[in-house]
This record gives structure tokens, C-alpha cells and sequence, in this order.
DNA sequence: CAGCGGATGTGCT
DNA sequence: GCACATCCGCTGG
């Protein structure tokens, strides 16, 4: 299955979250196992003009990848204990990044519940805190090249189609203006088992 | 089942 | 010092 190209992410931000819909996500560990996913929730986050953004205020340490070339891995850690998995999007110099907040476990399921131990399946990758977990993504990730690397990447797939798509608000932006929470740039595949619990 | 608060590191959103 | 693009365990109904 082929990668998806440079020029791909390189569309406007939420065009990407919309068109990740439907694509299979990889994770190539140390010992070449690979960890396949389909993802089924995203998140579109622009730069200056989007206050829910972390580019919002500007390049800073942390968010440096988000104004670098499209297609690169922006990792980050939240509330201390979990990450964020965003891939980058726009031309290089546009802030933007798309946030994969939930994905459906399609092969090494037995490693994926070795990284994250749970009870039922469907708690693996159903937000995207757990989705790092079971997939064994960290810090160590930000800045990957997800085009033209072999330990993160994504897969064509089976784009899905406009009527199975359901735009809502992001979920936790309260700190973002009024305009941008109600923008609807969460993009989920309409009735998934696999998508997050916040809604 | 829902609702609430703790965990825990980093950037000031 | 406080807030955070989150998750989990504990509580009460």
C-alpha cells in the first residue's frame, strides 16, 4: 500500500483532517514488528489566526515542527503522563498539523495490548492519548519524517466517503476563542465503535 | 452509569 | 503559580 505523499500534506489543514478519514496508520518498532491502524477521528489545528492552536502565539521550542515542511510528526506531552500524535500540514513556513485523536487497531494487536493493557479492544486507540500508548508513540517521535521514514508513516488506505463524514467542535479548547471553538474541525467517521468517548 | 478529582511535566496557550 | 489538544479510578445513585 503506498505512503501518502509530501504534496498531500501540504493541502489546507482541514482538508488533510477530512482526507486522513479512512487511512492507515503505521508504526514501525525496533524490532520491525509493524503496528497498523485505520483512523477515524482527527483534528485540525492552523496557526496565528486559530487561538486553539499551540502556533497560535507563535514559533516556540515545542511547536517548532508545526511551521516546518508538511508531512513530518509533531509529538507532544500533555497533562504530564500522555501524548499527542499530529502530523504537519500547509507549505513549509504555514503553521498547521492535524491531531489523529482515535484509530481502529487493524494488525499486531497482541503488541499493541502489551504497550497498553486493557480489557476490551476497543479501549486501545479510542483517543489519542491511548492511541500513542498502544502504539508506542513518544517525544522521542517529534520531528519524524512520516513521507520518507520507516518508523512512522501513512498508507493510502480507503478514503471515505463525504456522507460517512461528521464535522463537530474540537474537544478541549475552552481557552480558545468563541469562533474557533465552534469551528467544526473535528472530523469523525459517522457511528465508529473506535471513536474517543469525549464528544 | 455519571461525575469528579488526581496524576505529573512543560510552557505560559 | 496555573493551565493544559488526557486518562483512569473512585464514589454515589
Amino acid at each position: 500500500m503506498a505512503k501518502l505523499s509530501r504534496e498531500f500534506f501540504a493541502q489546507p489543514t482541514p482538508q488533510v483532517a477530512r482526507e486522513l478519514l479512512g487511512r492507515v496508520l503505521v508504526r514501525r518498532l525496533p524490532d520491525g514488528t509493524e503496528l497498523r491502524a485505520r483512523i477515524v477521528e482527527t483534528e485540525a489545528y492552523r496557526g496565528a489566526e486559530d487561538t486553539a492552536s499551540h502556533a497560535s502565539r507563535g514559533m516556540t521550542k515545542r511547536n517548532a515542527v508545526m511551521f516546518g515542511p508538511p508531512g513530518y510528526a509533531y509529538v507532544y506531552l500533555i497533562y504530564g503522563r500522555y501524548h499527542c500524535l499530529n502530523v504537519v500540514t500547509e507549505p513549509e513556513g504555514v503553521a498547521g498539523a492535524v491531531l489523529i485523536r482515535a484509530a481502529e487497531p487493524l494488525t499486531g494487536l497482541d503488541r499493541m495490548r502489551t504497550l497498553r493493557p486493557v480489557r476490551r479492544p476497543v479501549d486501545l486507540t479510542n483517543g489519542p492519548g491511548k492511541l500513542c500508548q498502544a502504539l508506542a508513540v513518544d517525544r522521542s517521535l517529534n520531528g519524524t519524517d512520516c513521507v520518507a521514514g520507516h518508523v512512522l508513516w501513512i498508507e493510502a488506505g480507503s478514503p471515505v466517503d463525504d456522507s460517512a463524514v461528521e464535522r463537530l467542535p474540537r474537544v478541549g479548547i475552552d481557552y480558545a476563542d468563541e469562533r474557533d471553538r465552534t469551528a467544526l474541525w473535528r472530523f469523525v467517521i459517522r457511528g465508529n465503535q473506535w471513536v474517543s468517548k469525549r464528544t
